[in-house]
DNA sequence: TATTGTTCAATACGTTCA
DNA sequence: TGAACGTATTGAACAATA
C-alpha cells in the first residue's frame, strides 16, 4: 500500500495529489483558513495547499516529476508504437488479400468484421492528438506553401451580407467562416474508375474514405476561429467523436439506395471508387448494419453513464 | 442568496444538501472523527454526518421533504403535460399547413432552422424515461396482446447456424437475436403519396420521422437481452445519443442524391413521403448542412472536456 | 522490481431551470 | 421546492519505463 513517492514513504492518494498540484503555481491553491491546519490522513481532504505543504515539509521533490517534455517524448514514443502497430497489421491483411482474390468467405468469424470496423475507426485520443499535431506543425512552420492552399478557401466564399438576412456583423461573419470551412468538406466526385465488389476491397475503400474524412474535418475544424480558440485537449475530444459523425454526415451525398452503392472519392481527385456495399452487407446478411447498430448503442463513452464498464463489456459478447 | 428551506433560514448549498440526505437511513452516514464536529460555513464539508446532525439540530424537519409518492405524482404531471403540449404542438402545425401552404419564405432569421432542429431532436431525459416506462408497462403488465406483436419478431429469424460459421453457441445466439431486433427497425417504405416541398413540410415531416424512429429504436432495444440488462439510468444514457445516431444510419436507405430527396414513411405504413431537402438547404444556402456539422463538432456533452461552458457558448454564436 | 504516469469510475457539490 | 446539469476532485487499478 504505501511505497516511497518522489522521495517520501506516502500512500497512493498522496502520490497523486503531490503529481497534481506540485507543478501549480504557488497562487493557484488558497487556505481558506489560517494556512497551518494541520492534516492527518482522515483531514487529508480539508485544506489542499496545506496539504500539499505538508508534502513538501515532508520531502516530496517536485524535480522527480517529469518534465513536460519528457512526457512529451513518452507520448510520441507511445503514438509511434500505436502505428506501427496498426501498419502492420494492415500489412498483415493485405498480403493475404492478394494471394485469395476472389474469396467471399473470408476466413475468422463474423466478429471479425466488428472487430476490423472497430479498430479501424477507434481513433484515440493519441491518434487524434498526433493528426491535430501533424497539421499544427503544418500550418505553422510549413505556413507559407501550406497557408497558401487552406487560407484562399477561407477567402473565396463572398461576405453573406449580400442577401437579407438577419444578422449582425458578428453573427454574419461567424457563419460566413462556417460556411467557407464546411465548403473545404465538400467531397468532389472524380469519374468512377472502379467498383469495390469484393469484401475486402468495399471495406478497405470504406476505411480508406474515413480515415481521409477525418483528417480533413480535423484540417476544416482550424479554419473556425472558434475552434481554434478552444484549449487543445477540447479541440481533441470534439474532434475525437465529432470527425466521424462528419463523415457520415457528408457521405450521404454519394450514397445511392436503388443500387445500394456508395460512390467515394479516390486519392486522386480526379477519379472516384464506386463501393458495392452489398458486398460487405449481404456475404453476411445484415450483420453489418446490425452490428453498427449496436455500436452506436452501447457506447461506453456515453455522458452520464454509472456503469460504464458494464456496457463496456456489452460491446465484447 | 438566503431563503428559508425546510423550515430554517440557509443557504442554497445547504438546502440541497439536506434534501440529498436527510432521508437516508440514520447508518449510511459515518463521522470519520468524535461525532461532534464543530463545522462553520467554511467548514461545512469536512463532515456529512456532522453538517446533517447540524442541520437537524438548527430545526430542519425533513418531513417538509416531498415523500415518494408526492415525486411520483409531479413527476407523471410533467410528463402528461410536455406529451399533450407536443399532441397540441403538431395538431397546431397541421392545421398551419393546410391554411398557408406555398410560404417558401418563412419568417424568422436562419437561426430558427437551427433553434427549431435543436428544440425538436432534444430529447429530455424524462421523455426516454417516459417511453421506456411506457414500453416496459406495455411489455410486462400488457404482456399478452404486446407480446404477440413484438415477440414473434424475435423468432421469426432463422437461427443463424445454417451457414458455416464459427460461432459458438452463445455468440450465435447473441447474434440472432441483434439481427432480429435490428430488423424491427428495417424502414419500410409504402407508396409516395405526397412531397414535402415547402419548408414547413419538409421540416415537419423530418421532426416526425425522427421522433418516430426514436421510439421504435427504443422498442428494438428492448428485444436486446443484453441490453435490457444494463440498469434504467444506462439505458436512458445510451439511448438519449443512440438512437439519434441510428436514426441517421437507418434513414441513408430512404435518400436520393440525385433529386436531394429523402424519403420517410408515412403514419399509414403502406404510404410514404417524399420530403424535398432542397425545400430547406436552398433557402438559405447550406446554412443546414454547415450548422449541422458545427453542431456534430460542438457538442458540449462530448466526454471528457475541460471547458464545457466554453463550448457551450460556441454553439451560440 | 520499484517508481513513475495514465485512466476513469465514483462521489459530492452547488447552480440553474422549471 | 425538486430535477437536471455541469464540474471538480479523488484515489485505485493499470500500464510504462528504467
Ligand atoms: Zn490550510
Ligand atoms: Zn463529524
Amino acid at each position: 500500500m504505501l511505497s516511497y513517492n518522489f522521495n517520501v514513504l506516502t500512500c497512493s492518494s498522496c502520490k497523486a495529489f503531490f503529481r497534481r498540484n506540485a507543478l501549480k503555481d504557488g497562487n493557484a491553491l488558497k487556505c481558506p483558513f489560517s494556512g497551518n491546519c494541520d492534516l492527518t490522513y482522515l483531514t487529508r481532504k480539508f485544506c489542499q495547499k496545506c496539504r500539499l505543504n505538508k508534502c513538501f515539509a515532508l520531502g516530496m521533490k517536485k524535480d522527480l516529476i517529469l518534465p513536460e517534455r519528457e512526457l512529451q517524448l513518452r507520448k510520441e514514443r507511445r503514438i509511434r508504437k500505436k502505428l506501427d502497430l496498426k501498419l502492420n497489421k494492415n500489412n498483415d491483411q493485405k498480403s493475404c488479400n492478394s494471394s485469395s482474390d476472389e474469396t467471399q468467405d473470408i476466413s475468422g468469424s463474423d466478429c471479425d468484421i466488428l472487430d476490423q470496423f472497430l479498430f479501424n475507426n477507434t481513433i484515440s485520443d493519441e491518434d487524434i492528438e498526433a493528426q491535430v499535431m501533424d497539421i499544427e506543425t503544418c500550418l505553422t512552420s510549413t505556413a507559407a506553401k501550406v497557408c497558401e492552399s487552406v487560407t484562399p478557401i477561407v477567402s473565396i466564399n463572398r461576405p453573406i451580407t449580400d442577401y437579407n438576412n438577419n444578422f449582425n456583423a458578428i453573427e454574419g461573419n461567424r457563419l460566413t467562416e462556417l460556411l467557407s470551412a464546411s465548403n473545404s468538406l465538400k467531397i468532389s466526385y472524380g469519374s468512377v474508375v472502379s467498383v469495390a465488389d469484393t469484401y475486402i476491397d468495399a471495406m478497405s475503400a470504406l476505411c480508406c474514405n474515413v480515415e481521409e474524412m477525418v483528417i480533413k474535418s480535423i484540417e476544416m475544424s482550424k479554419n473556425i476561429s472558434l475552434f481554434s480558440e478552444l484549449c487543445v485537449n477540447d479541440q481533441i475530444s470534439l474532434m475525437k467523436y465529432g470527425s466521424i459523425q462528419v463523415t457520415y454526415l457528408r457521405n450521404i451525398t454519394g450514397f445511392d439506395p436503388n443500387t445500394n452503392q456508395l460512390t467515394v472519392p479516390d486519392e486522386d481527385p480526379s477519379q472516384s471508387v464506386l463501393v458495392d456495399l452489398n458486398a460487405i452487407k449481404c456475404t453476411k446478411l445484415y450483420v453489418f448494419e446490425a452490428c453498427m447498430t449496436a455500436i452506436i448503442l452501447f457506447d461506453p463513452s456515453r455522458p452520464n453513464l454509472q456503469h460504464r464498464k458494464l456496457v463496456k463489456t456489452c460491446t465484447k459478447n
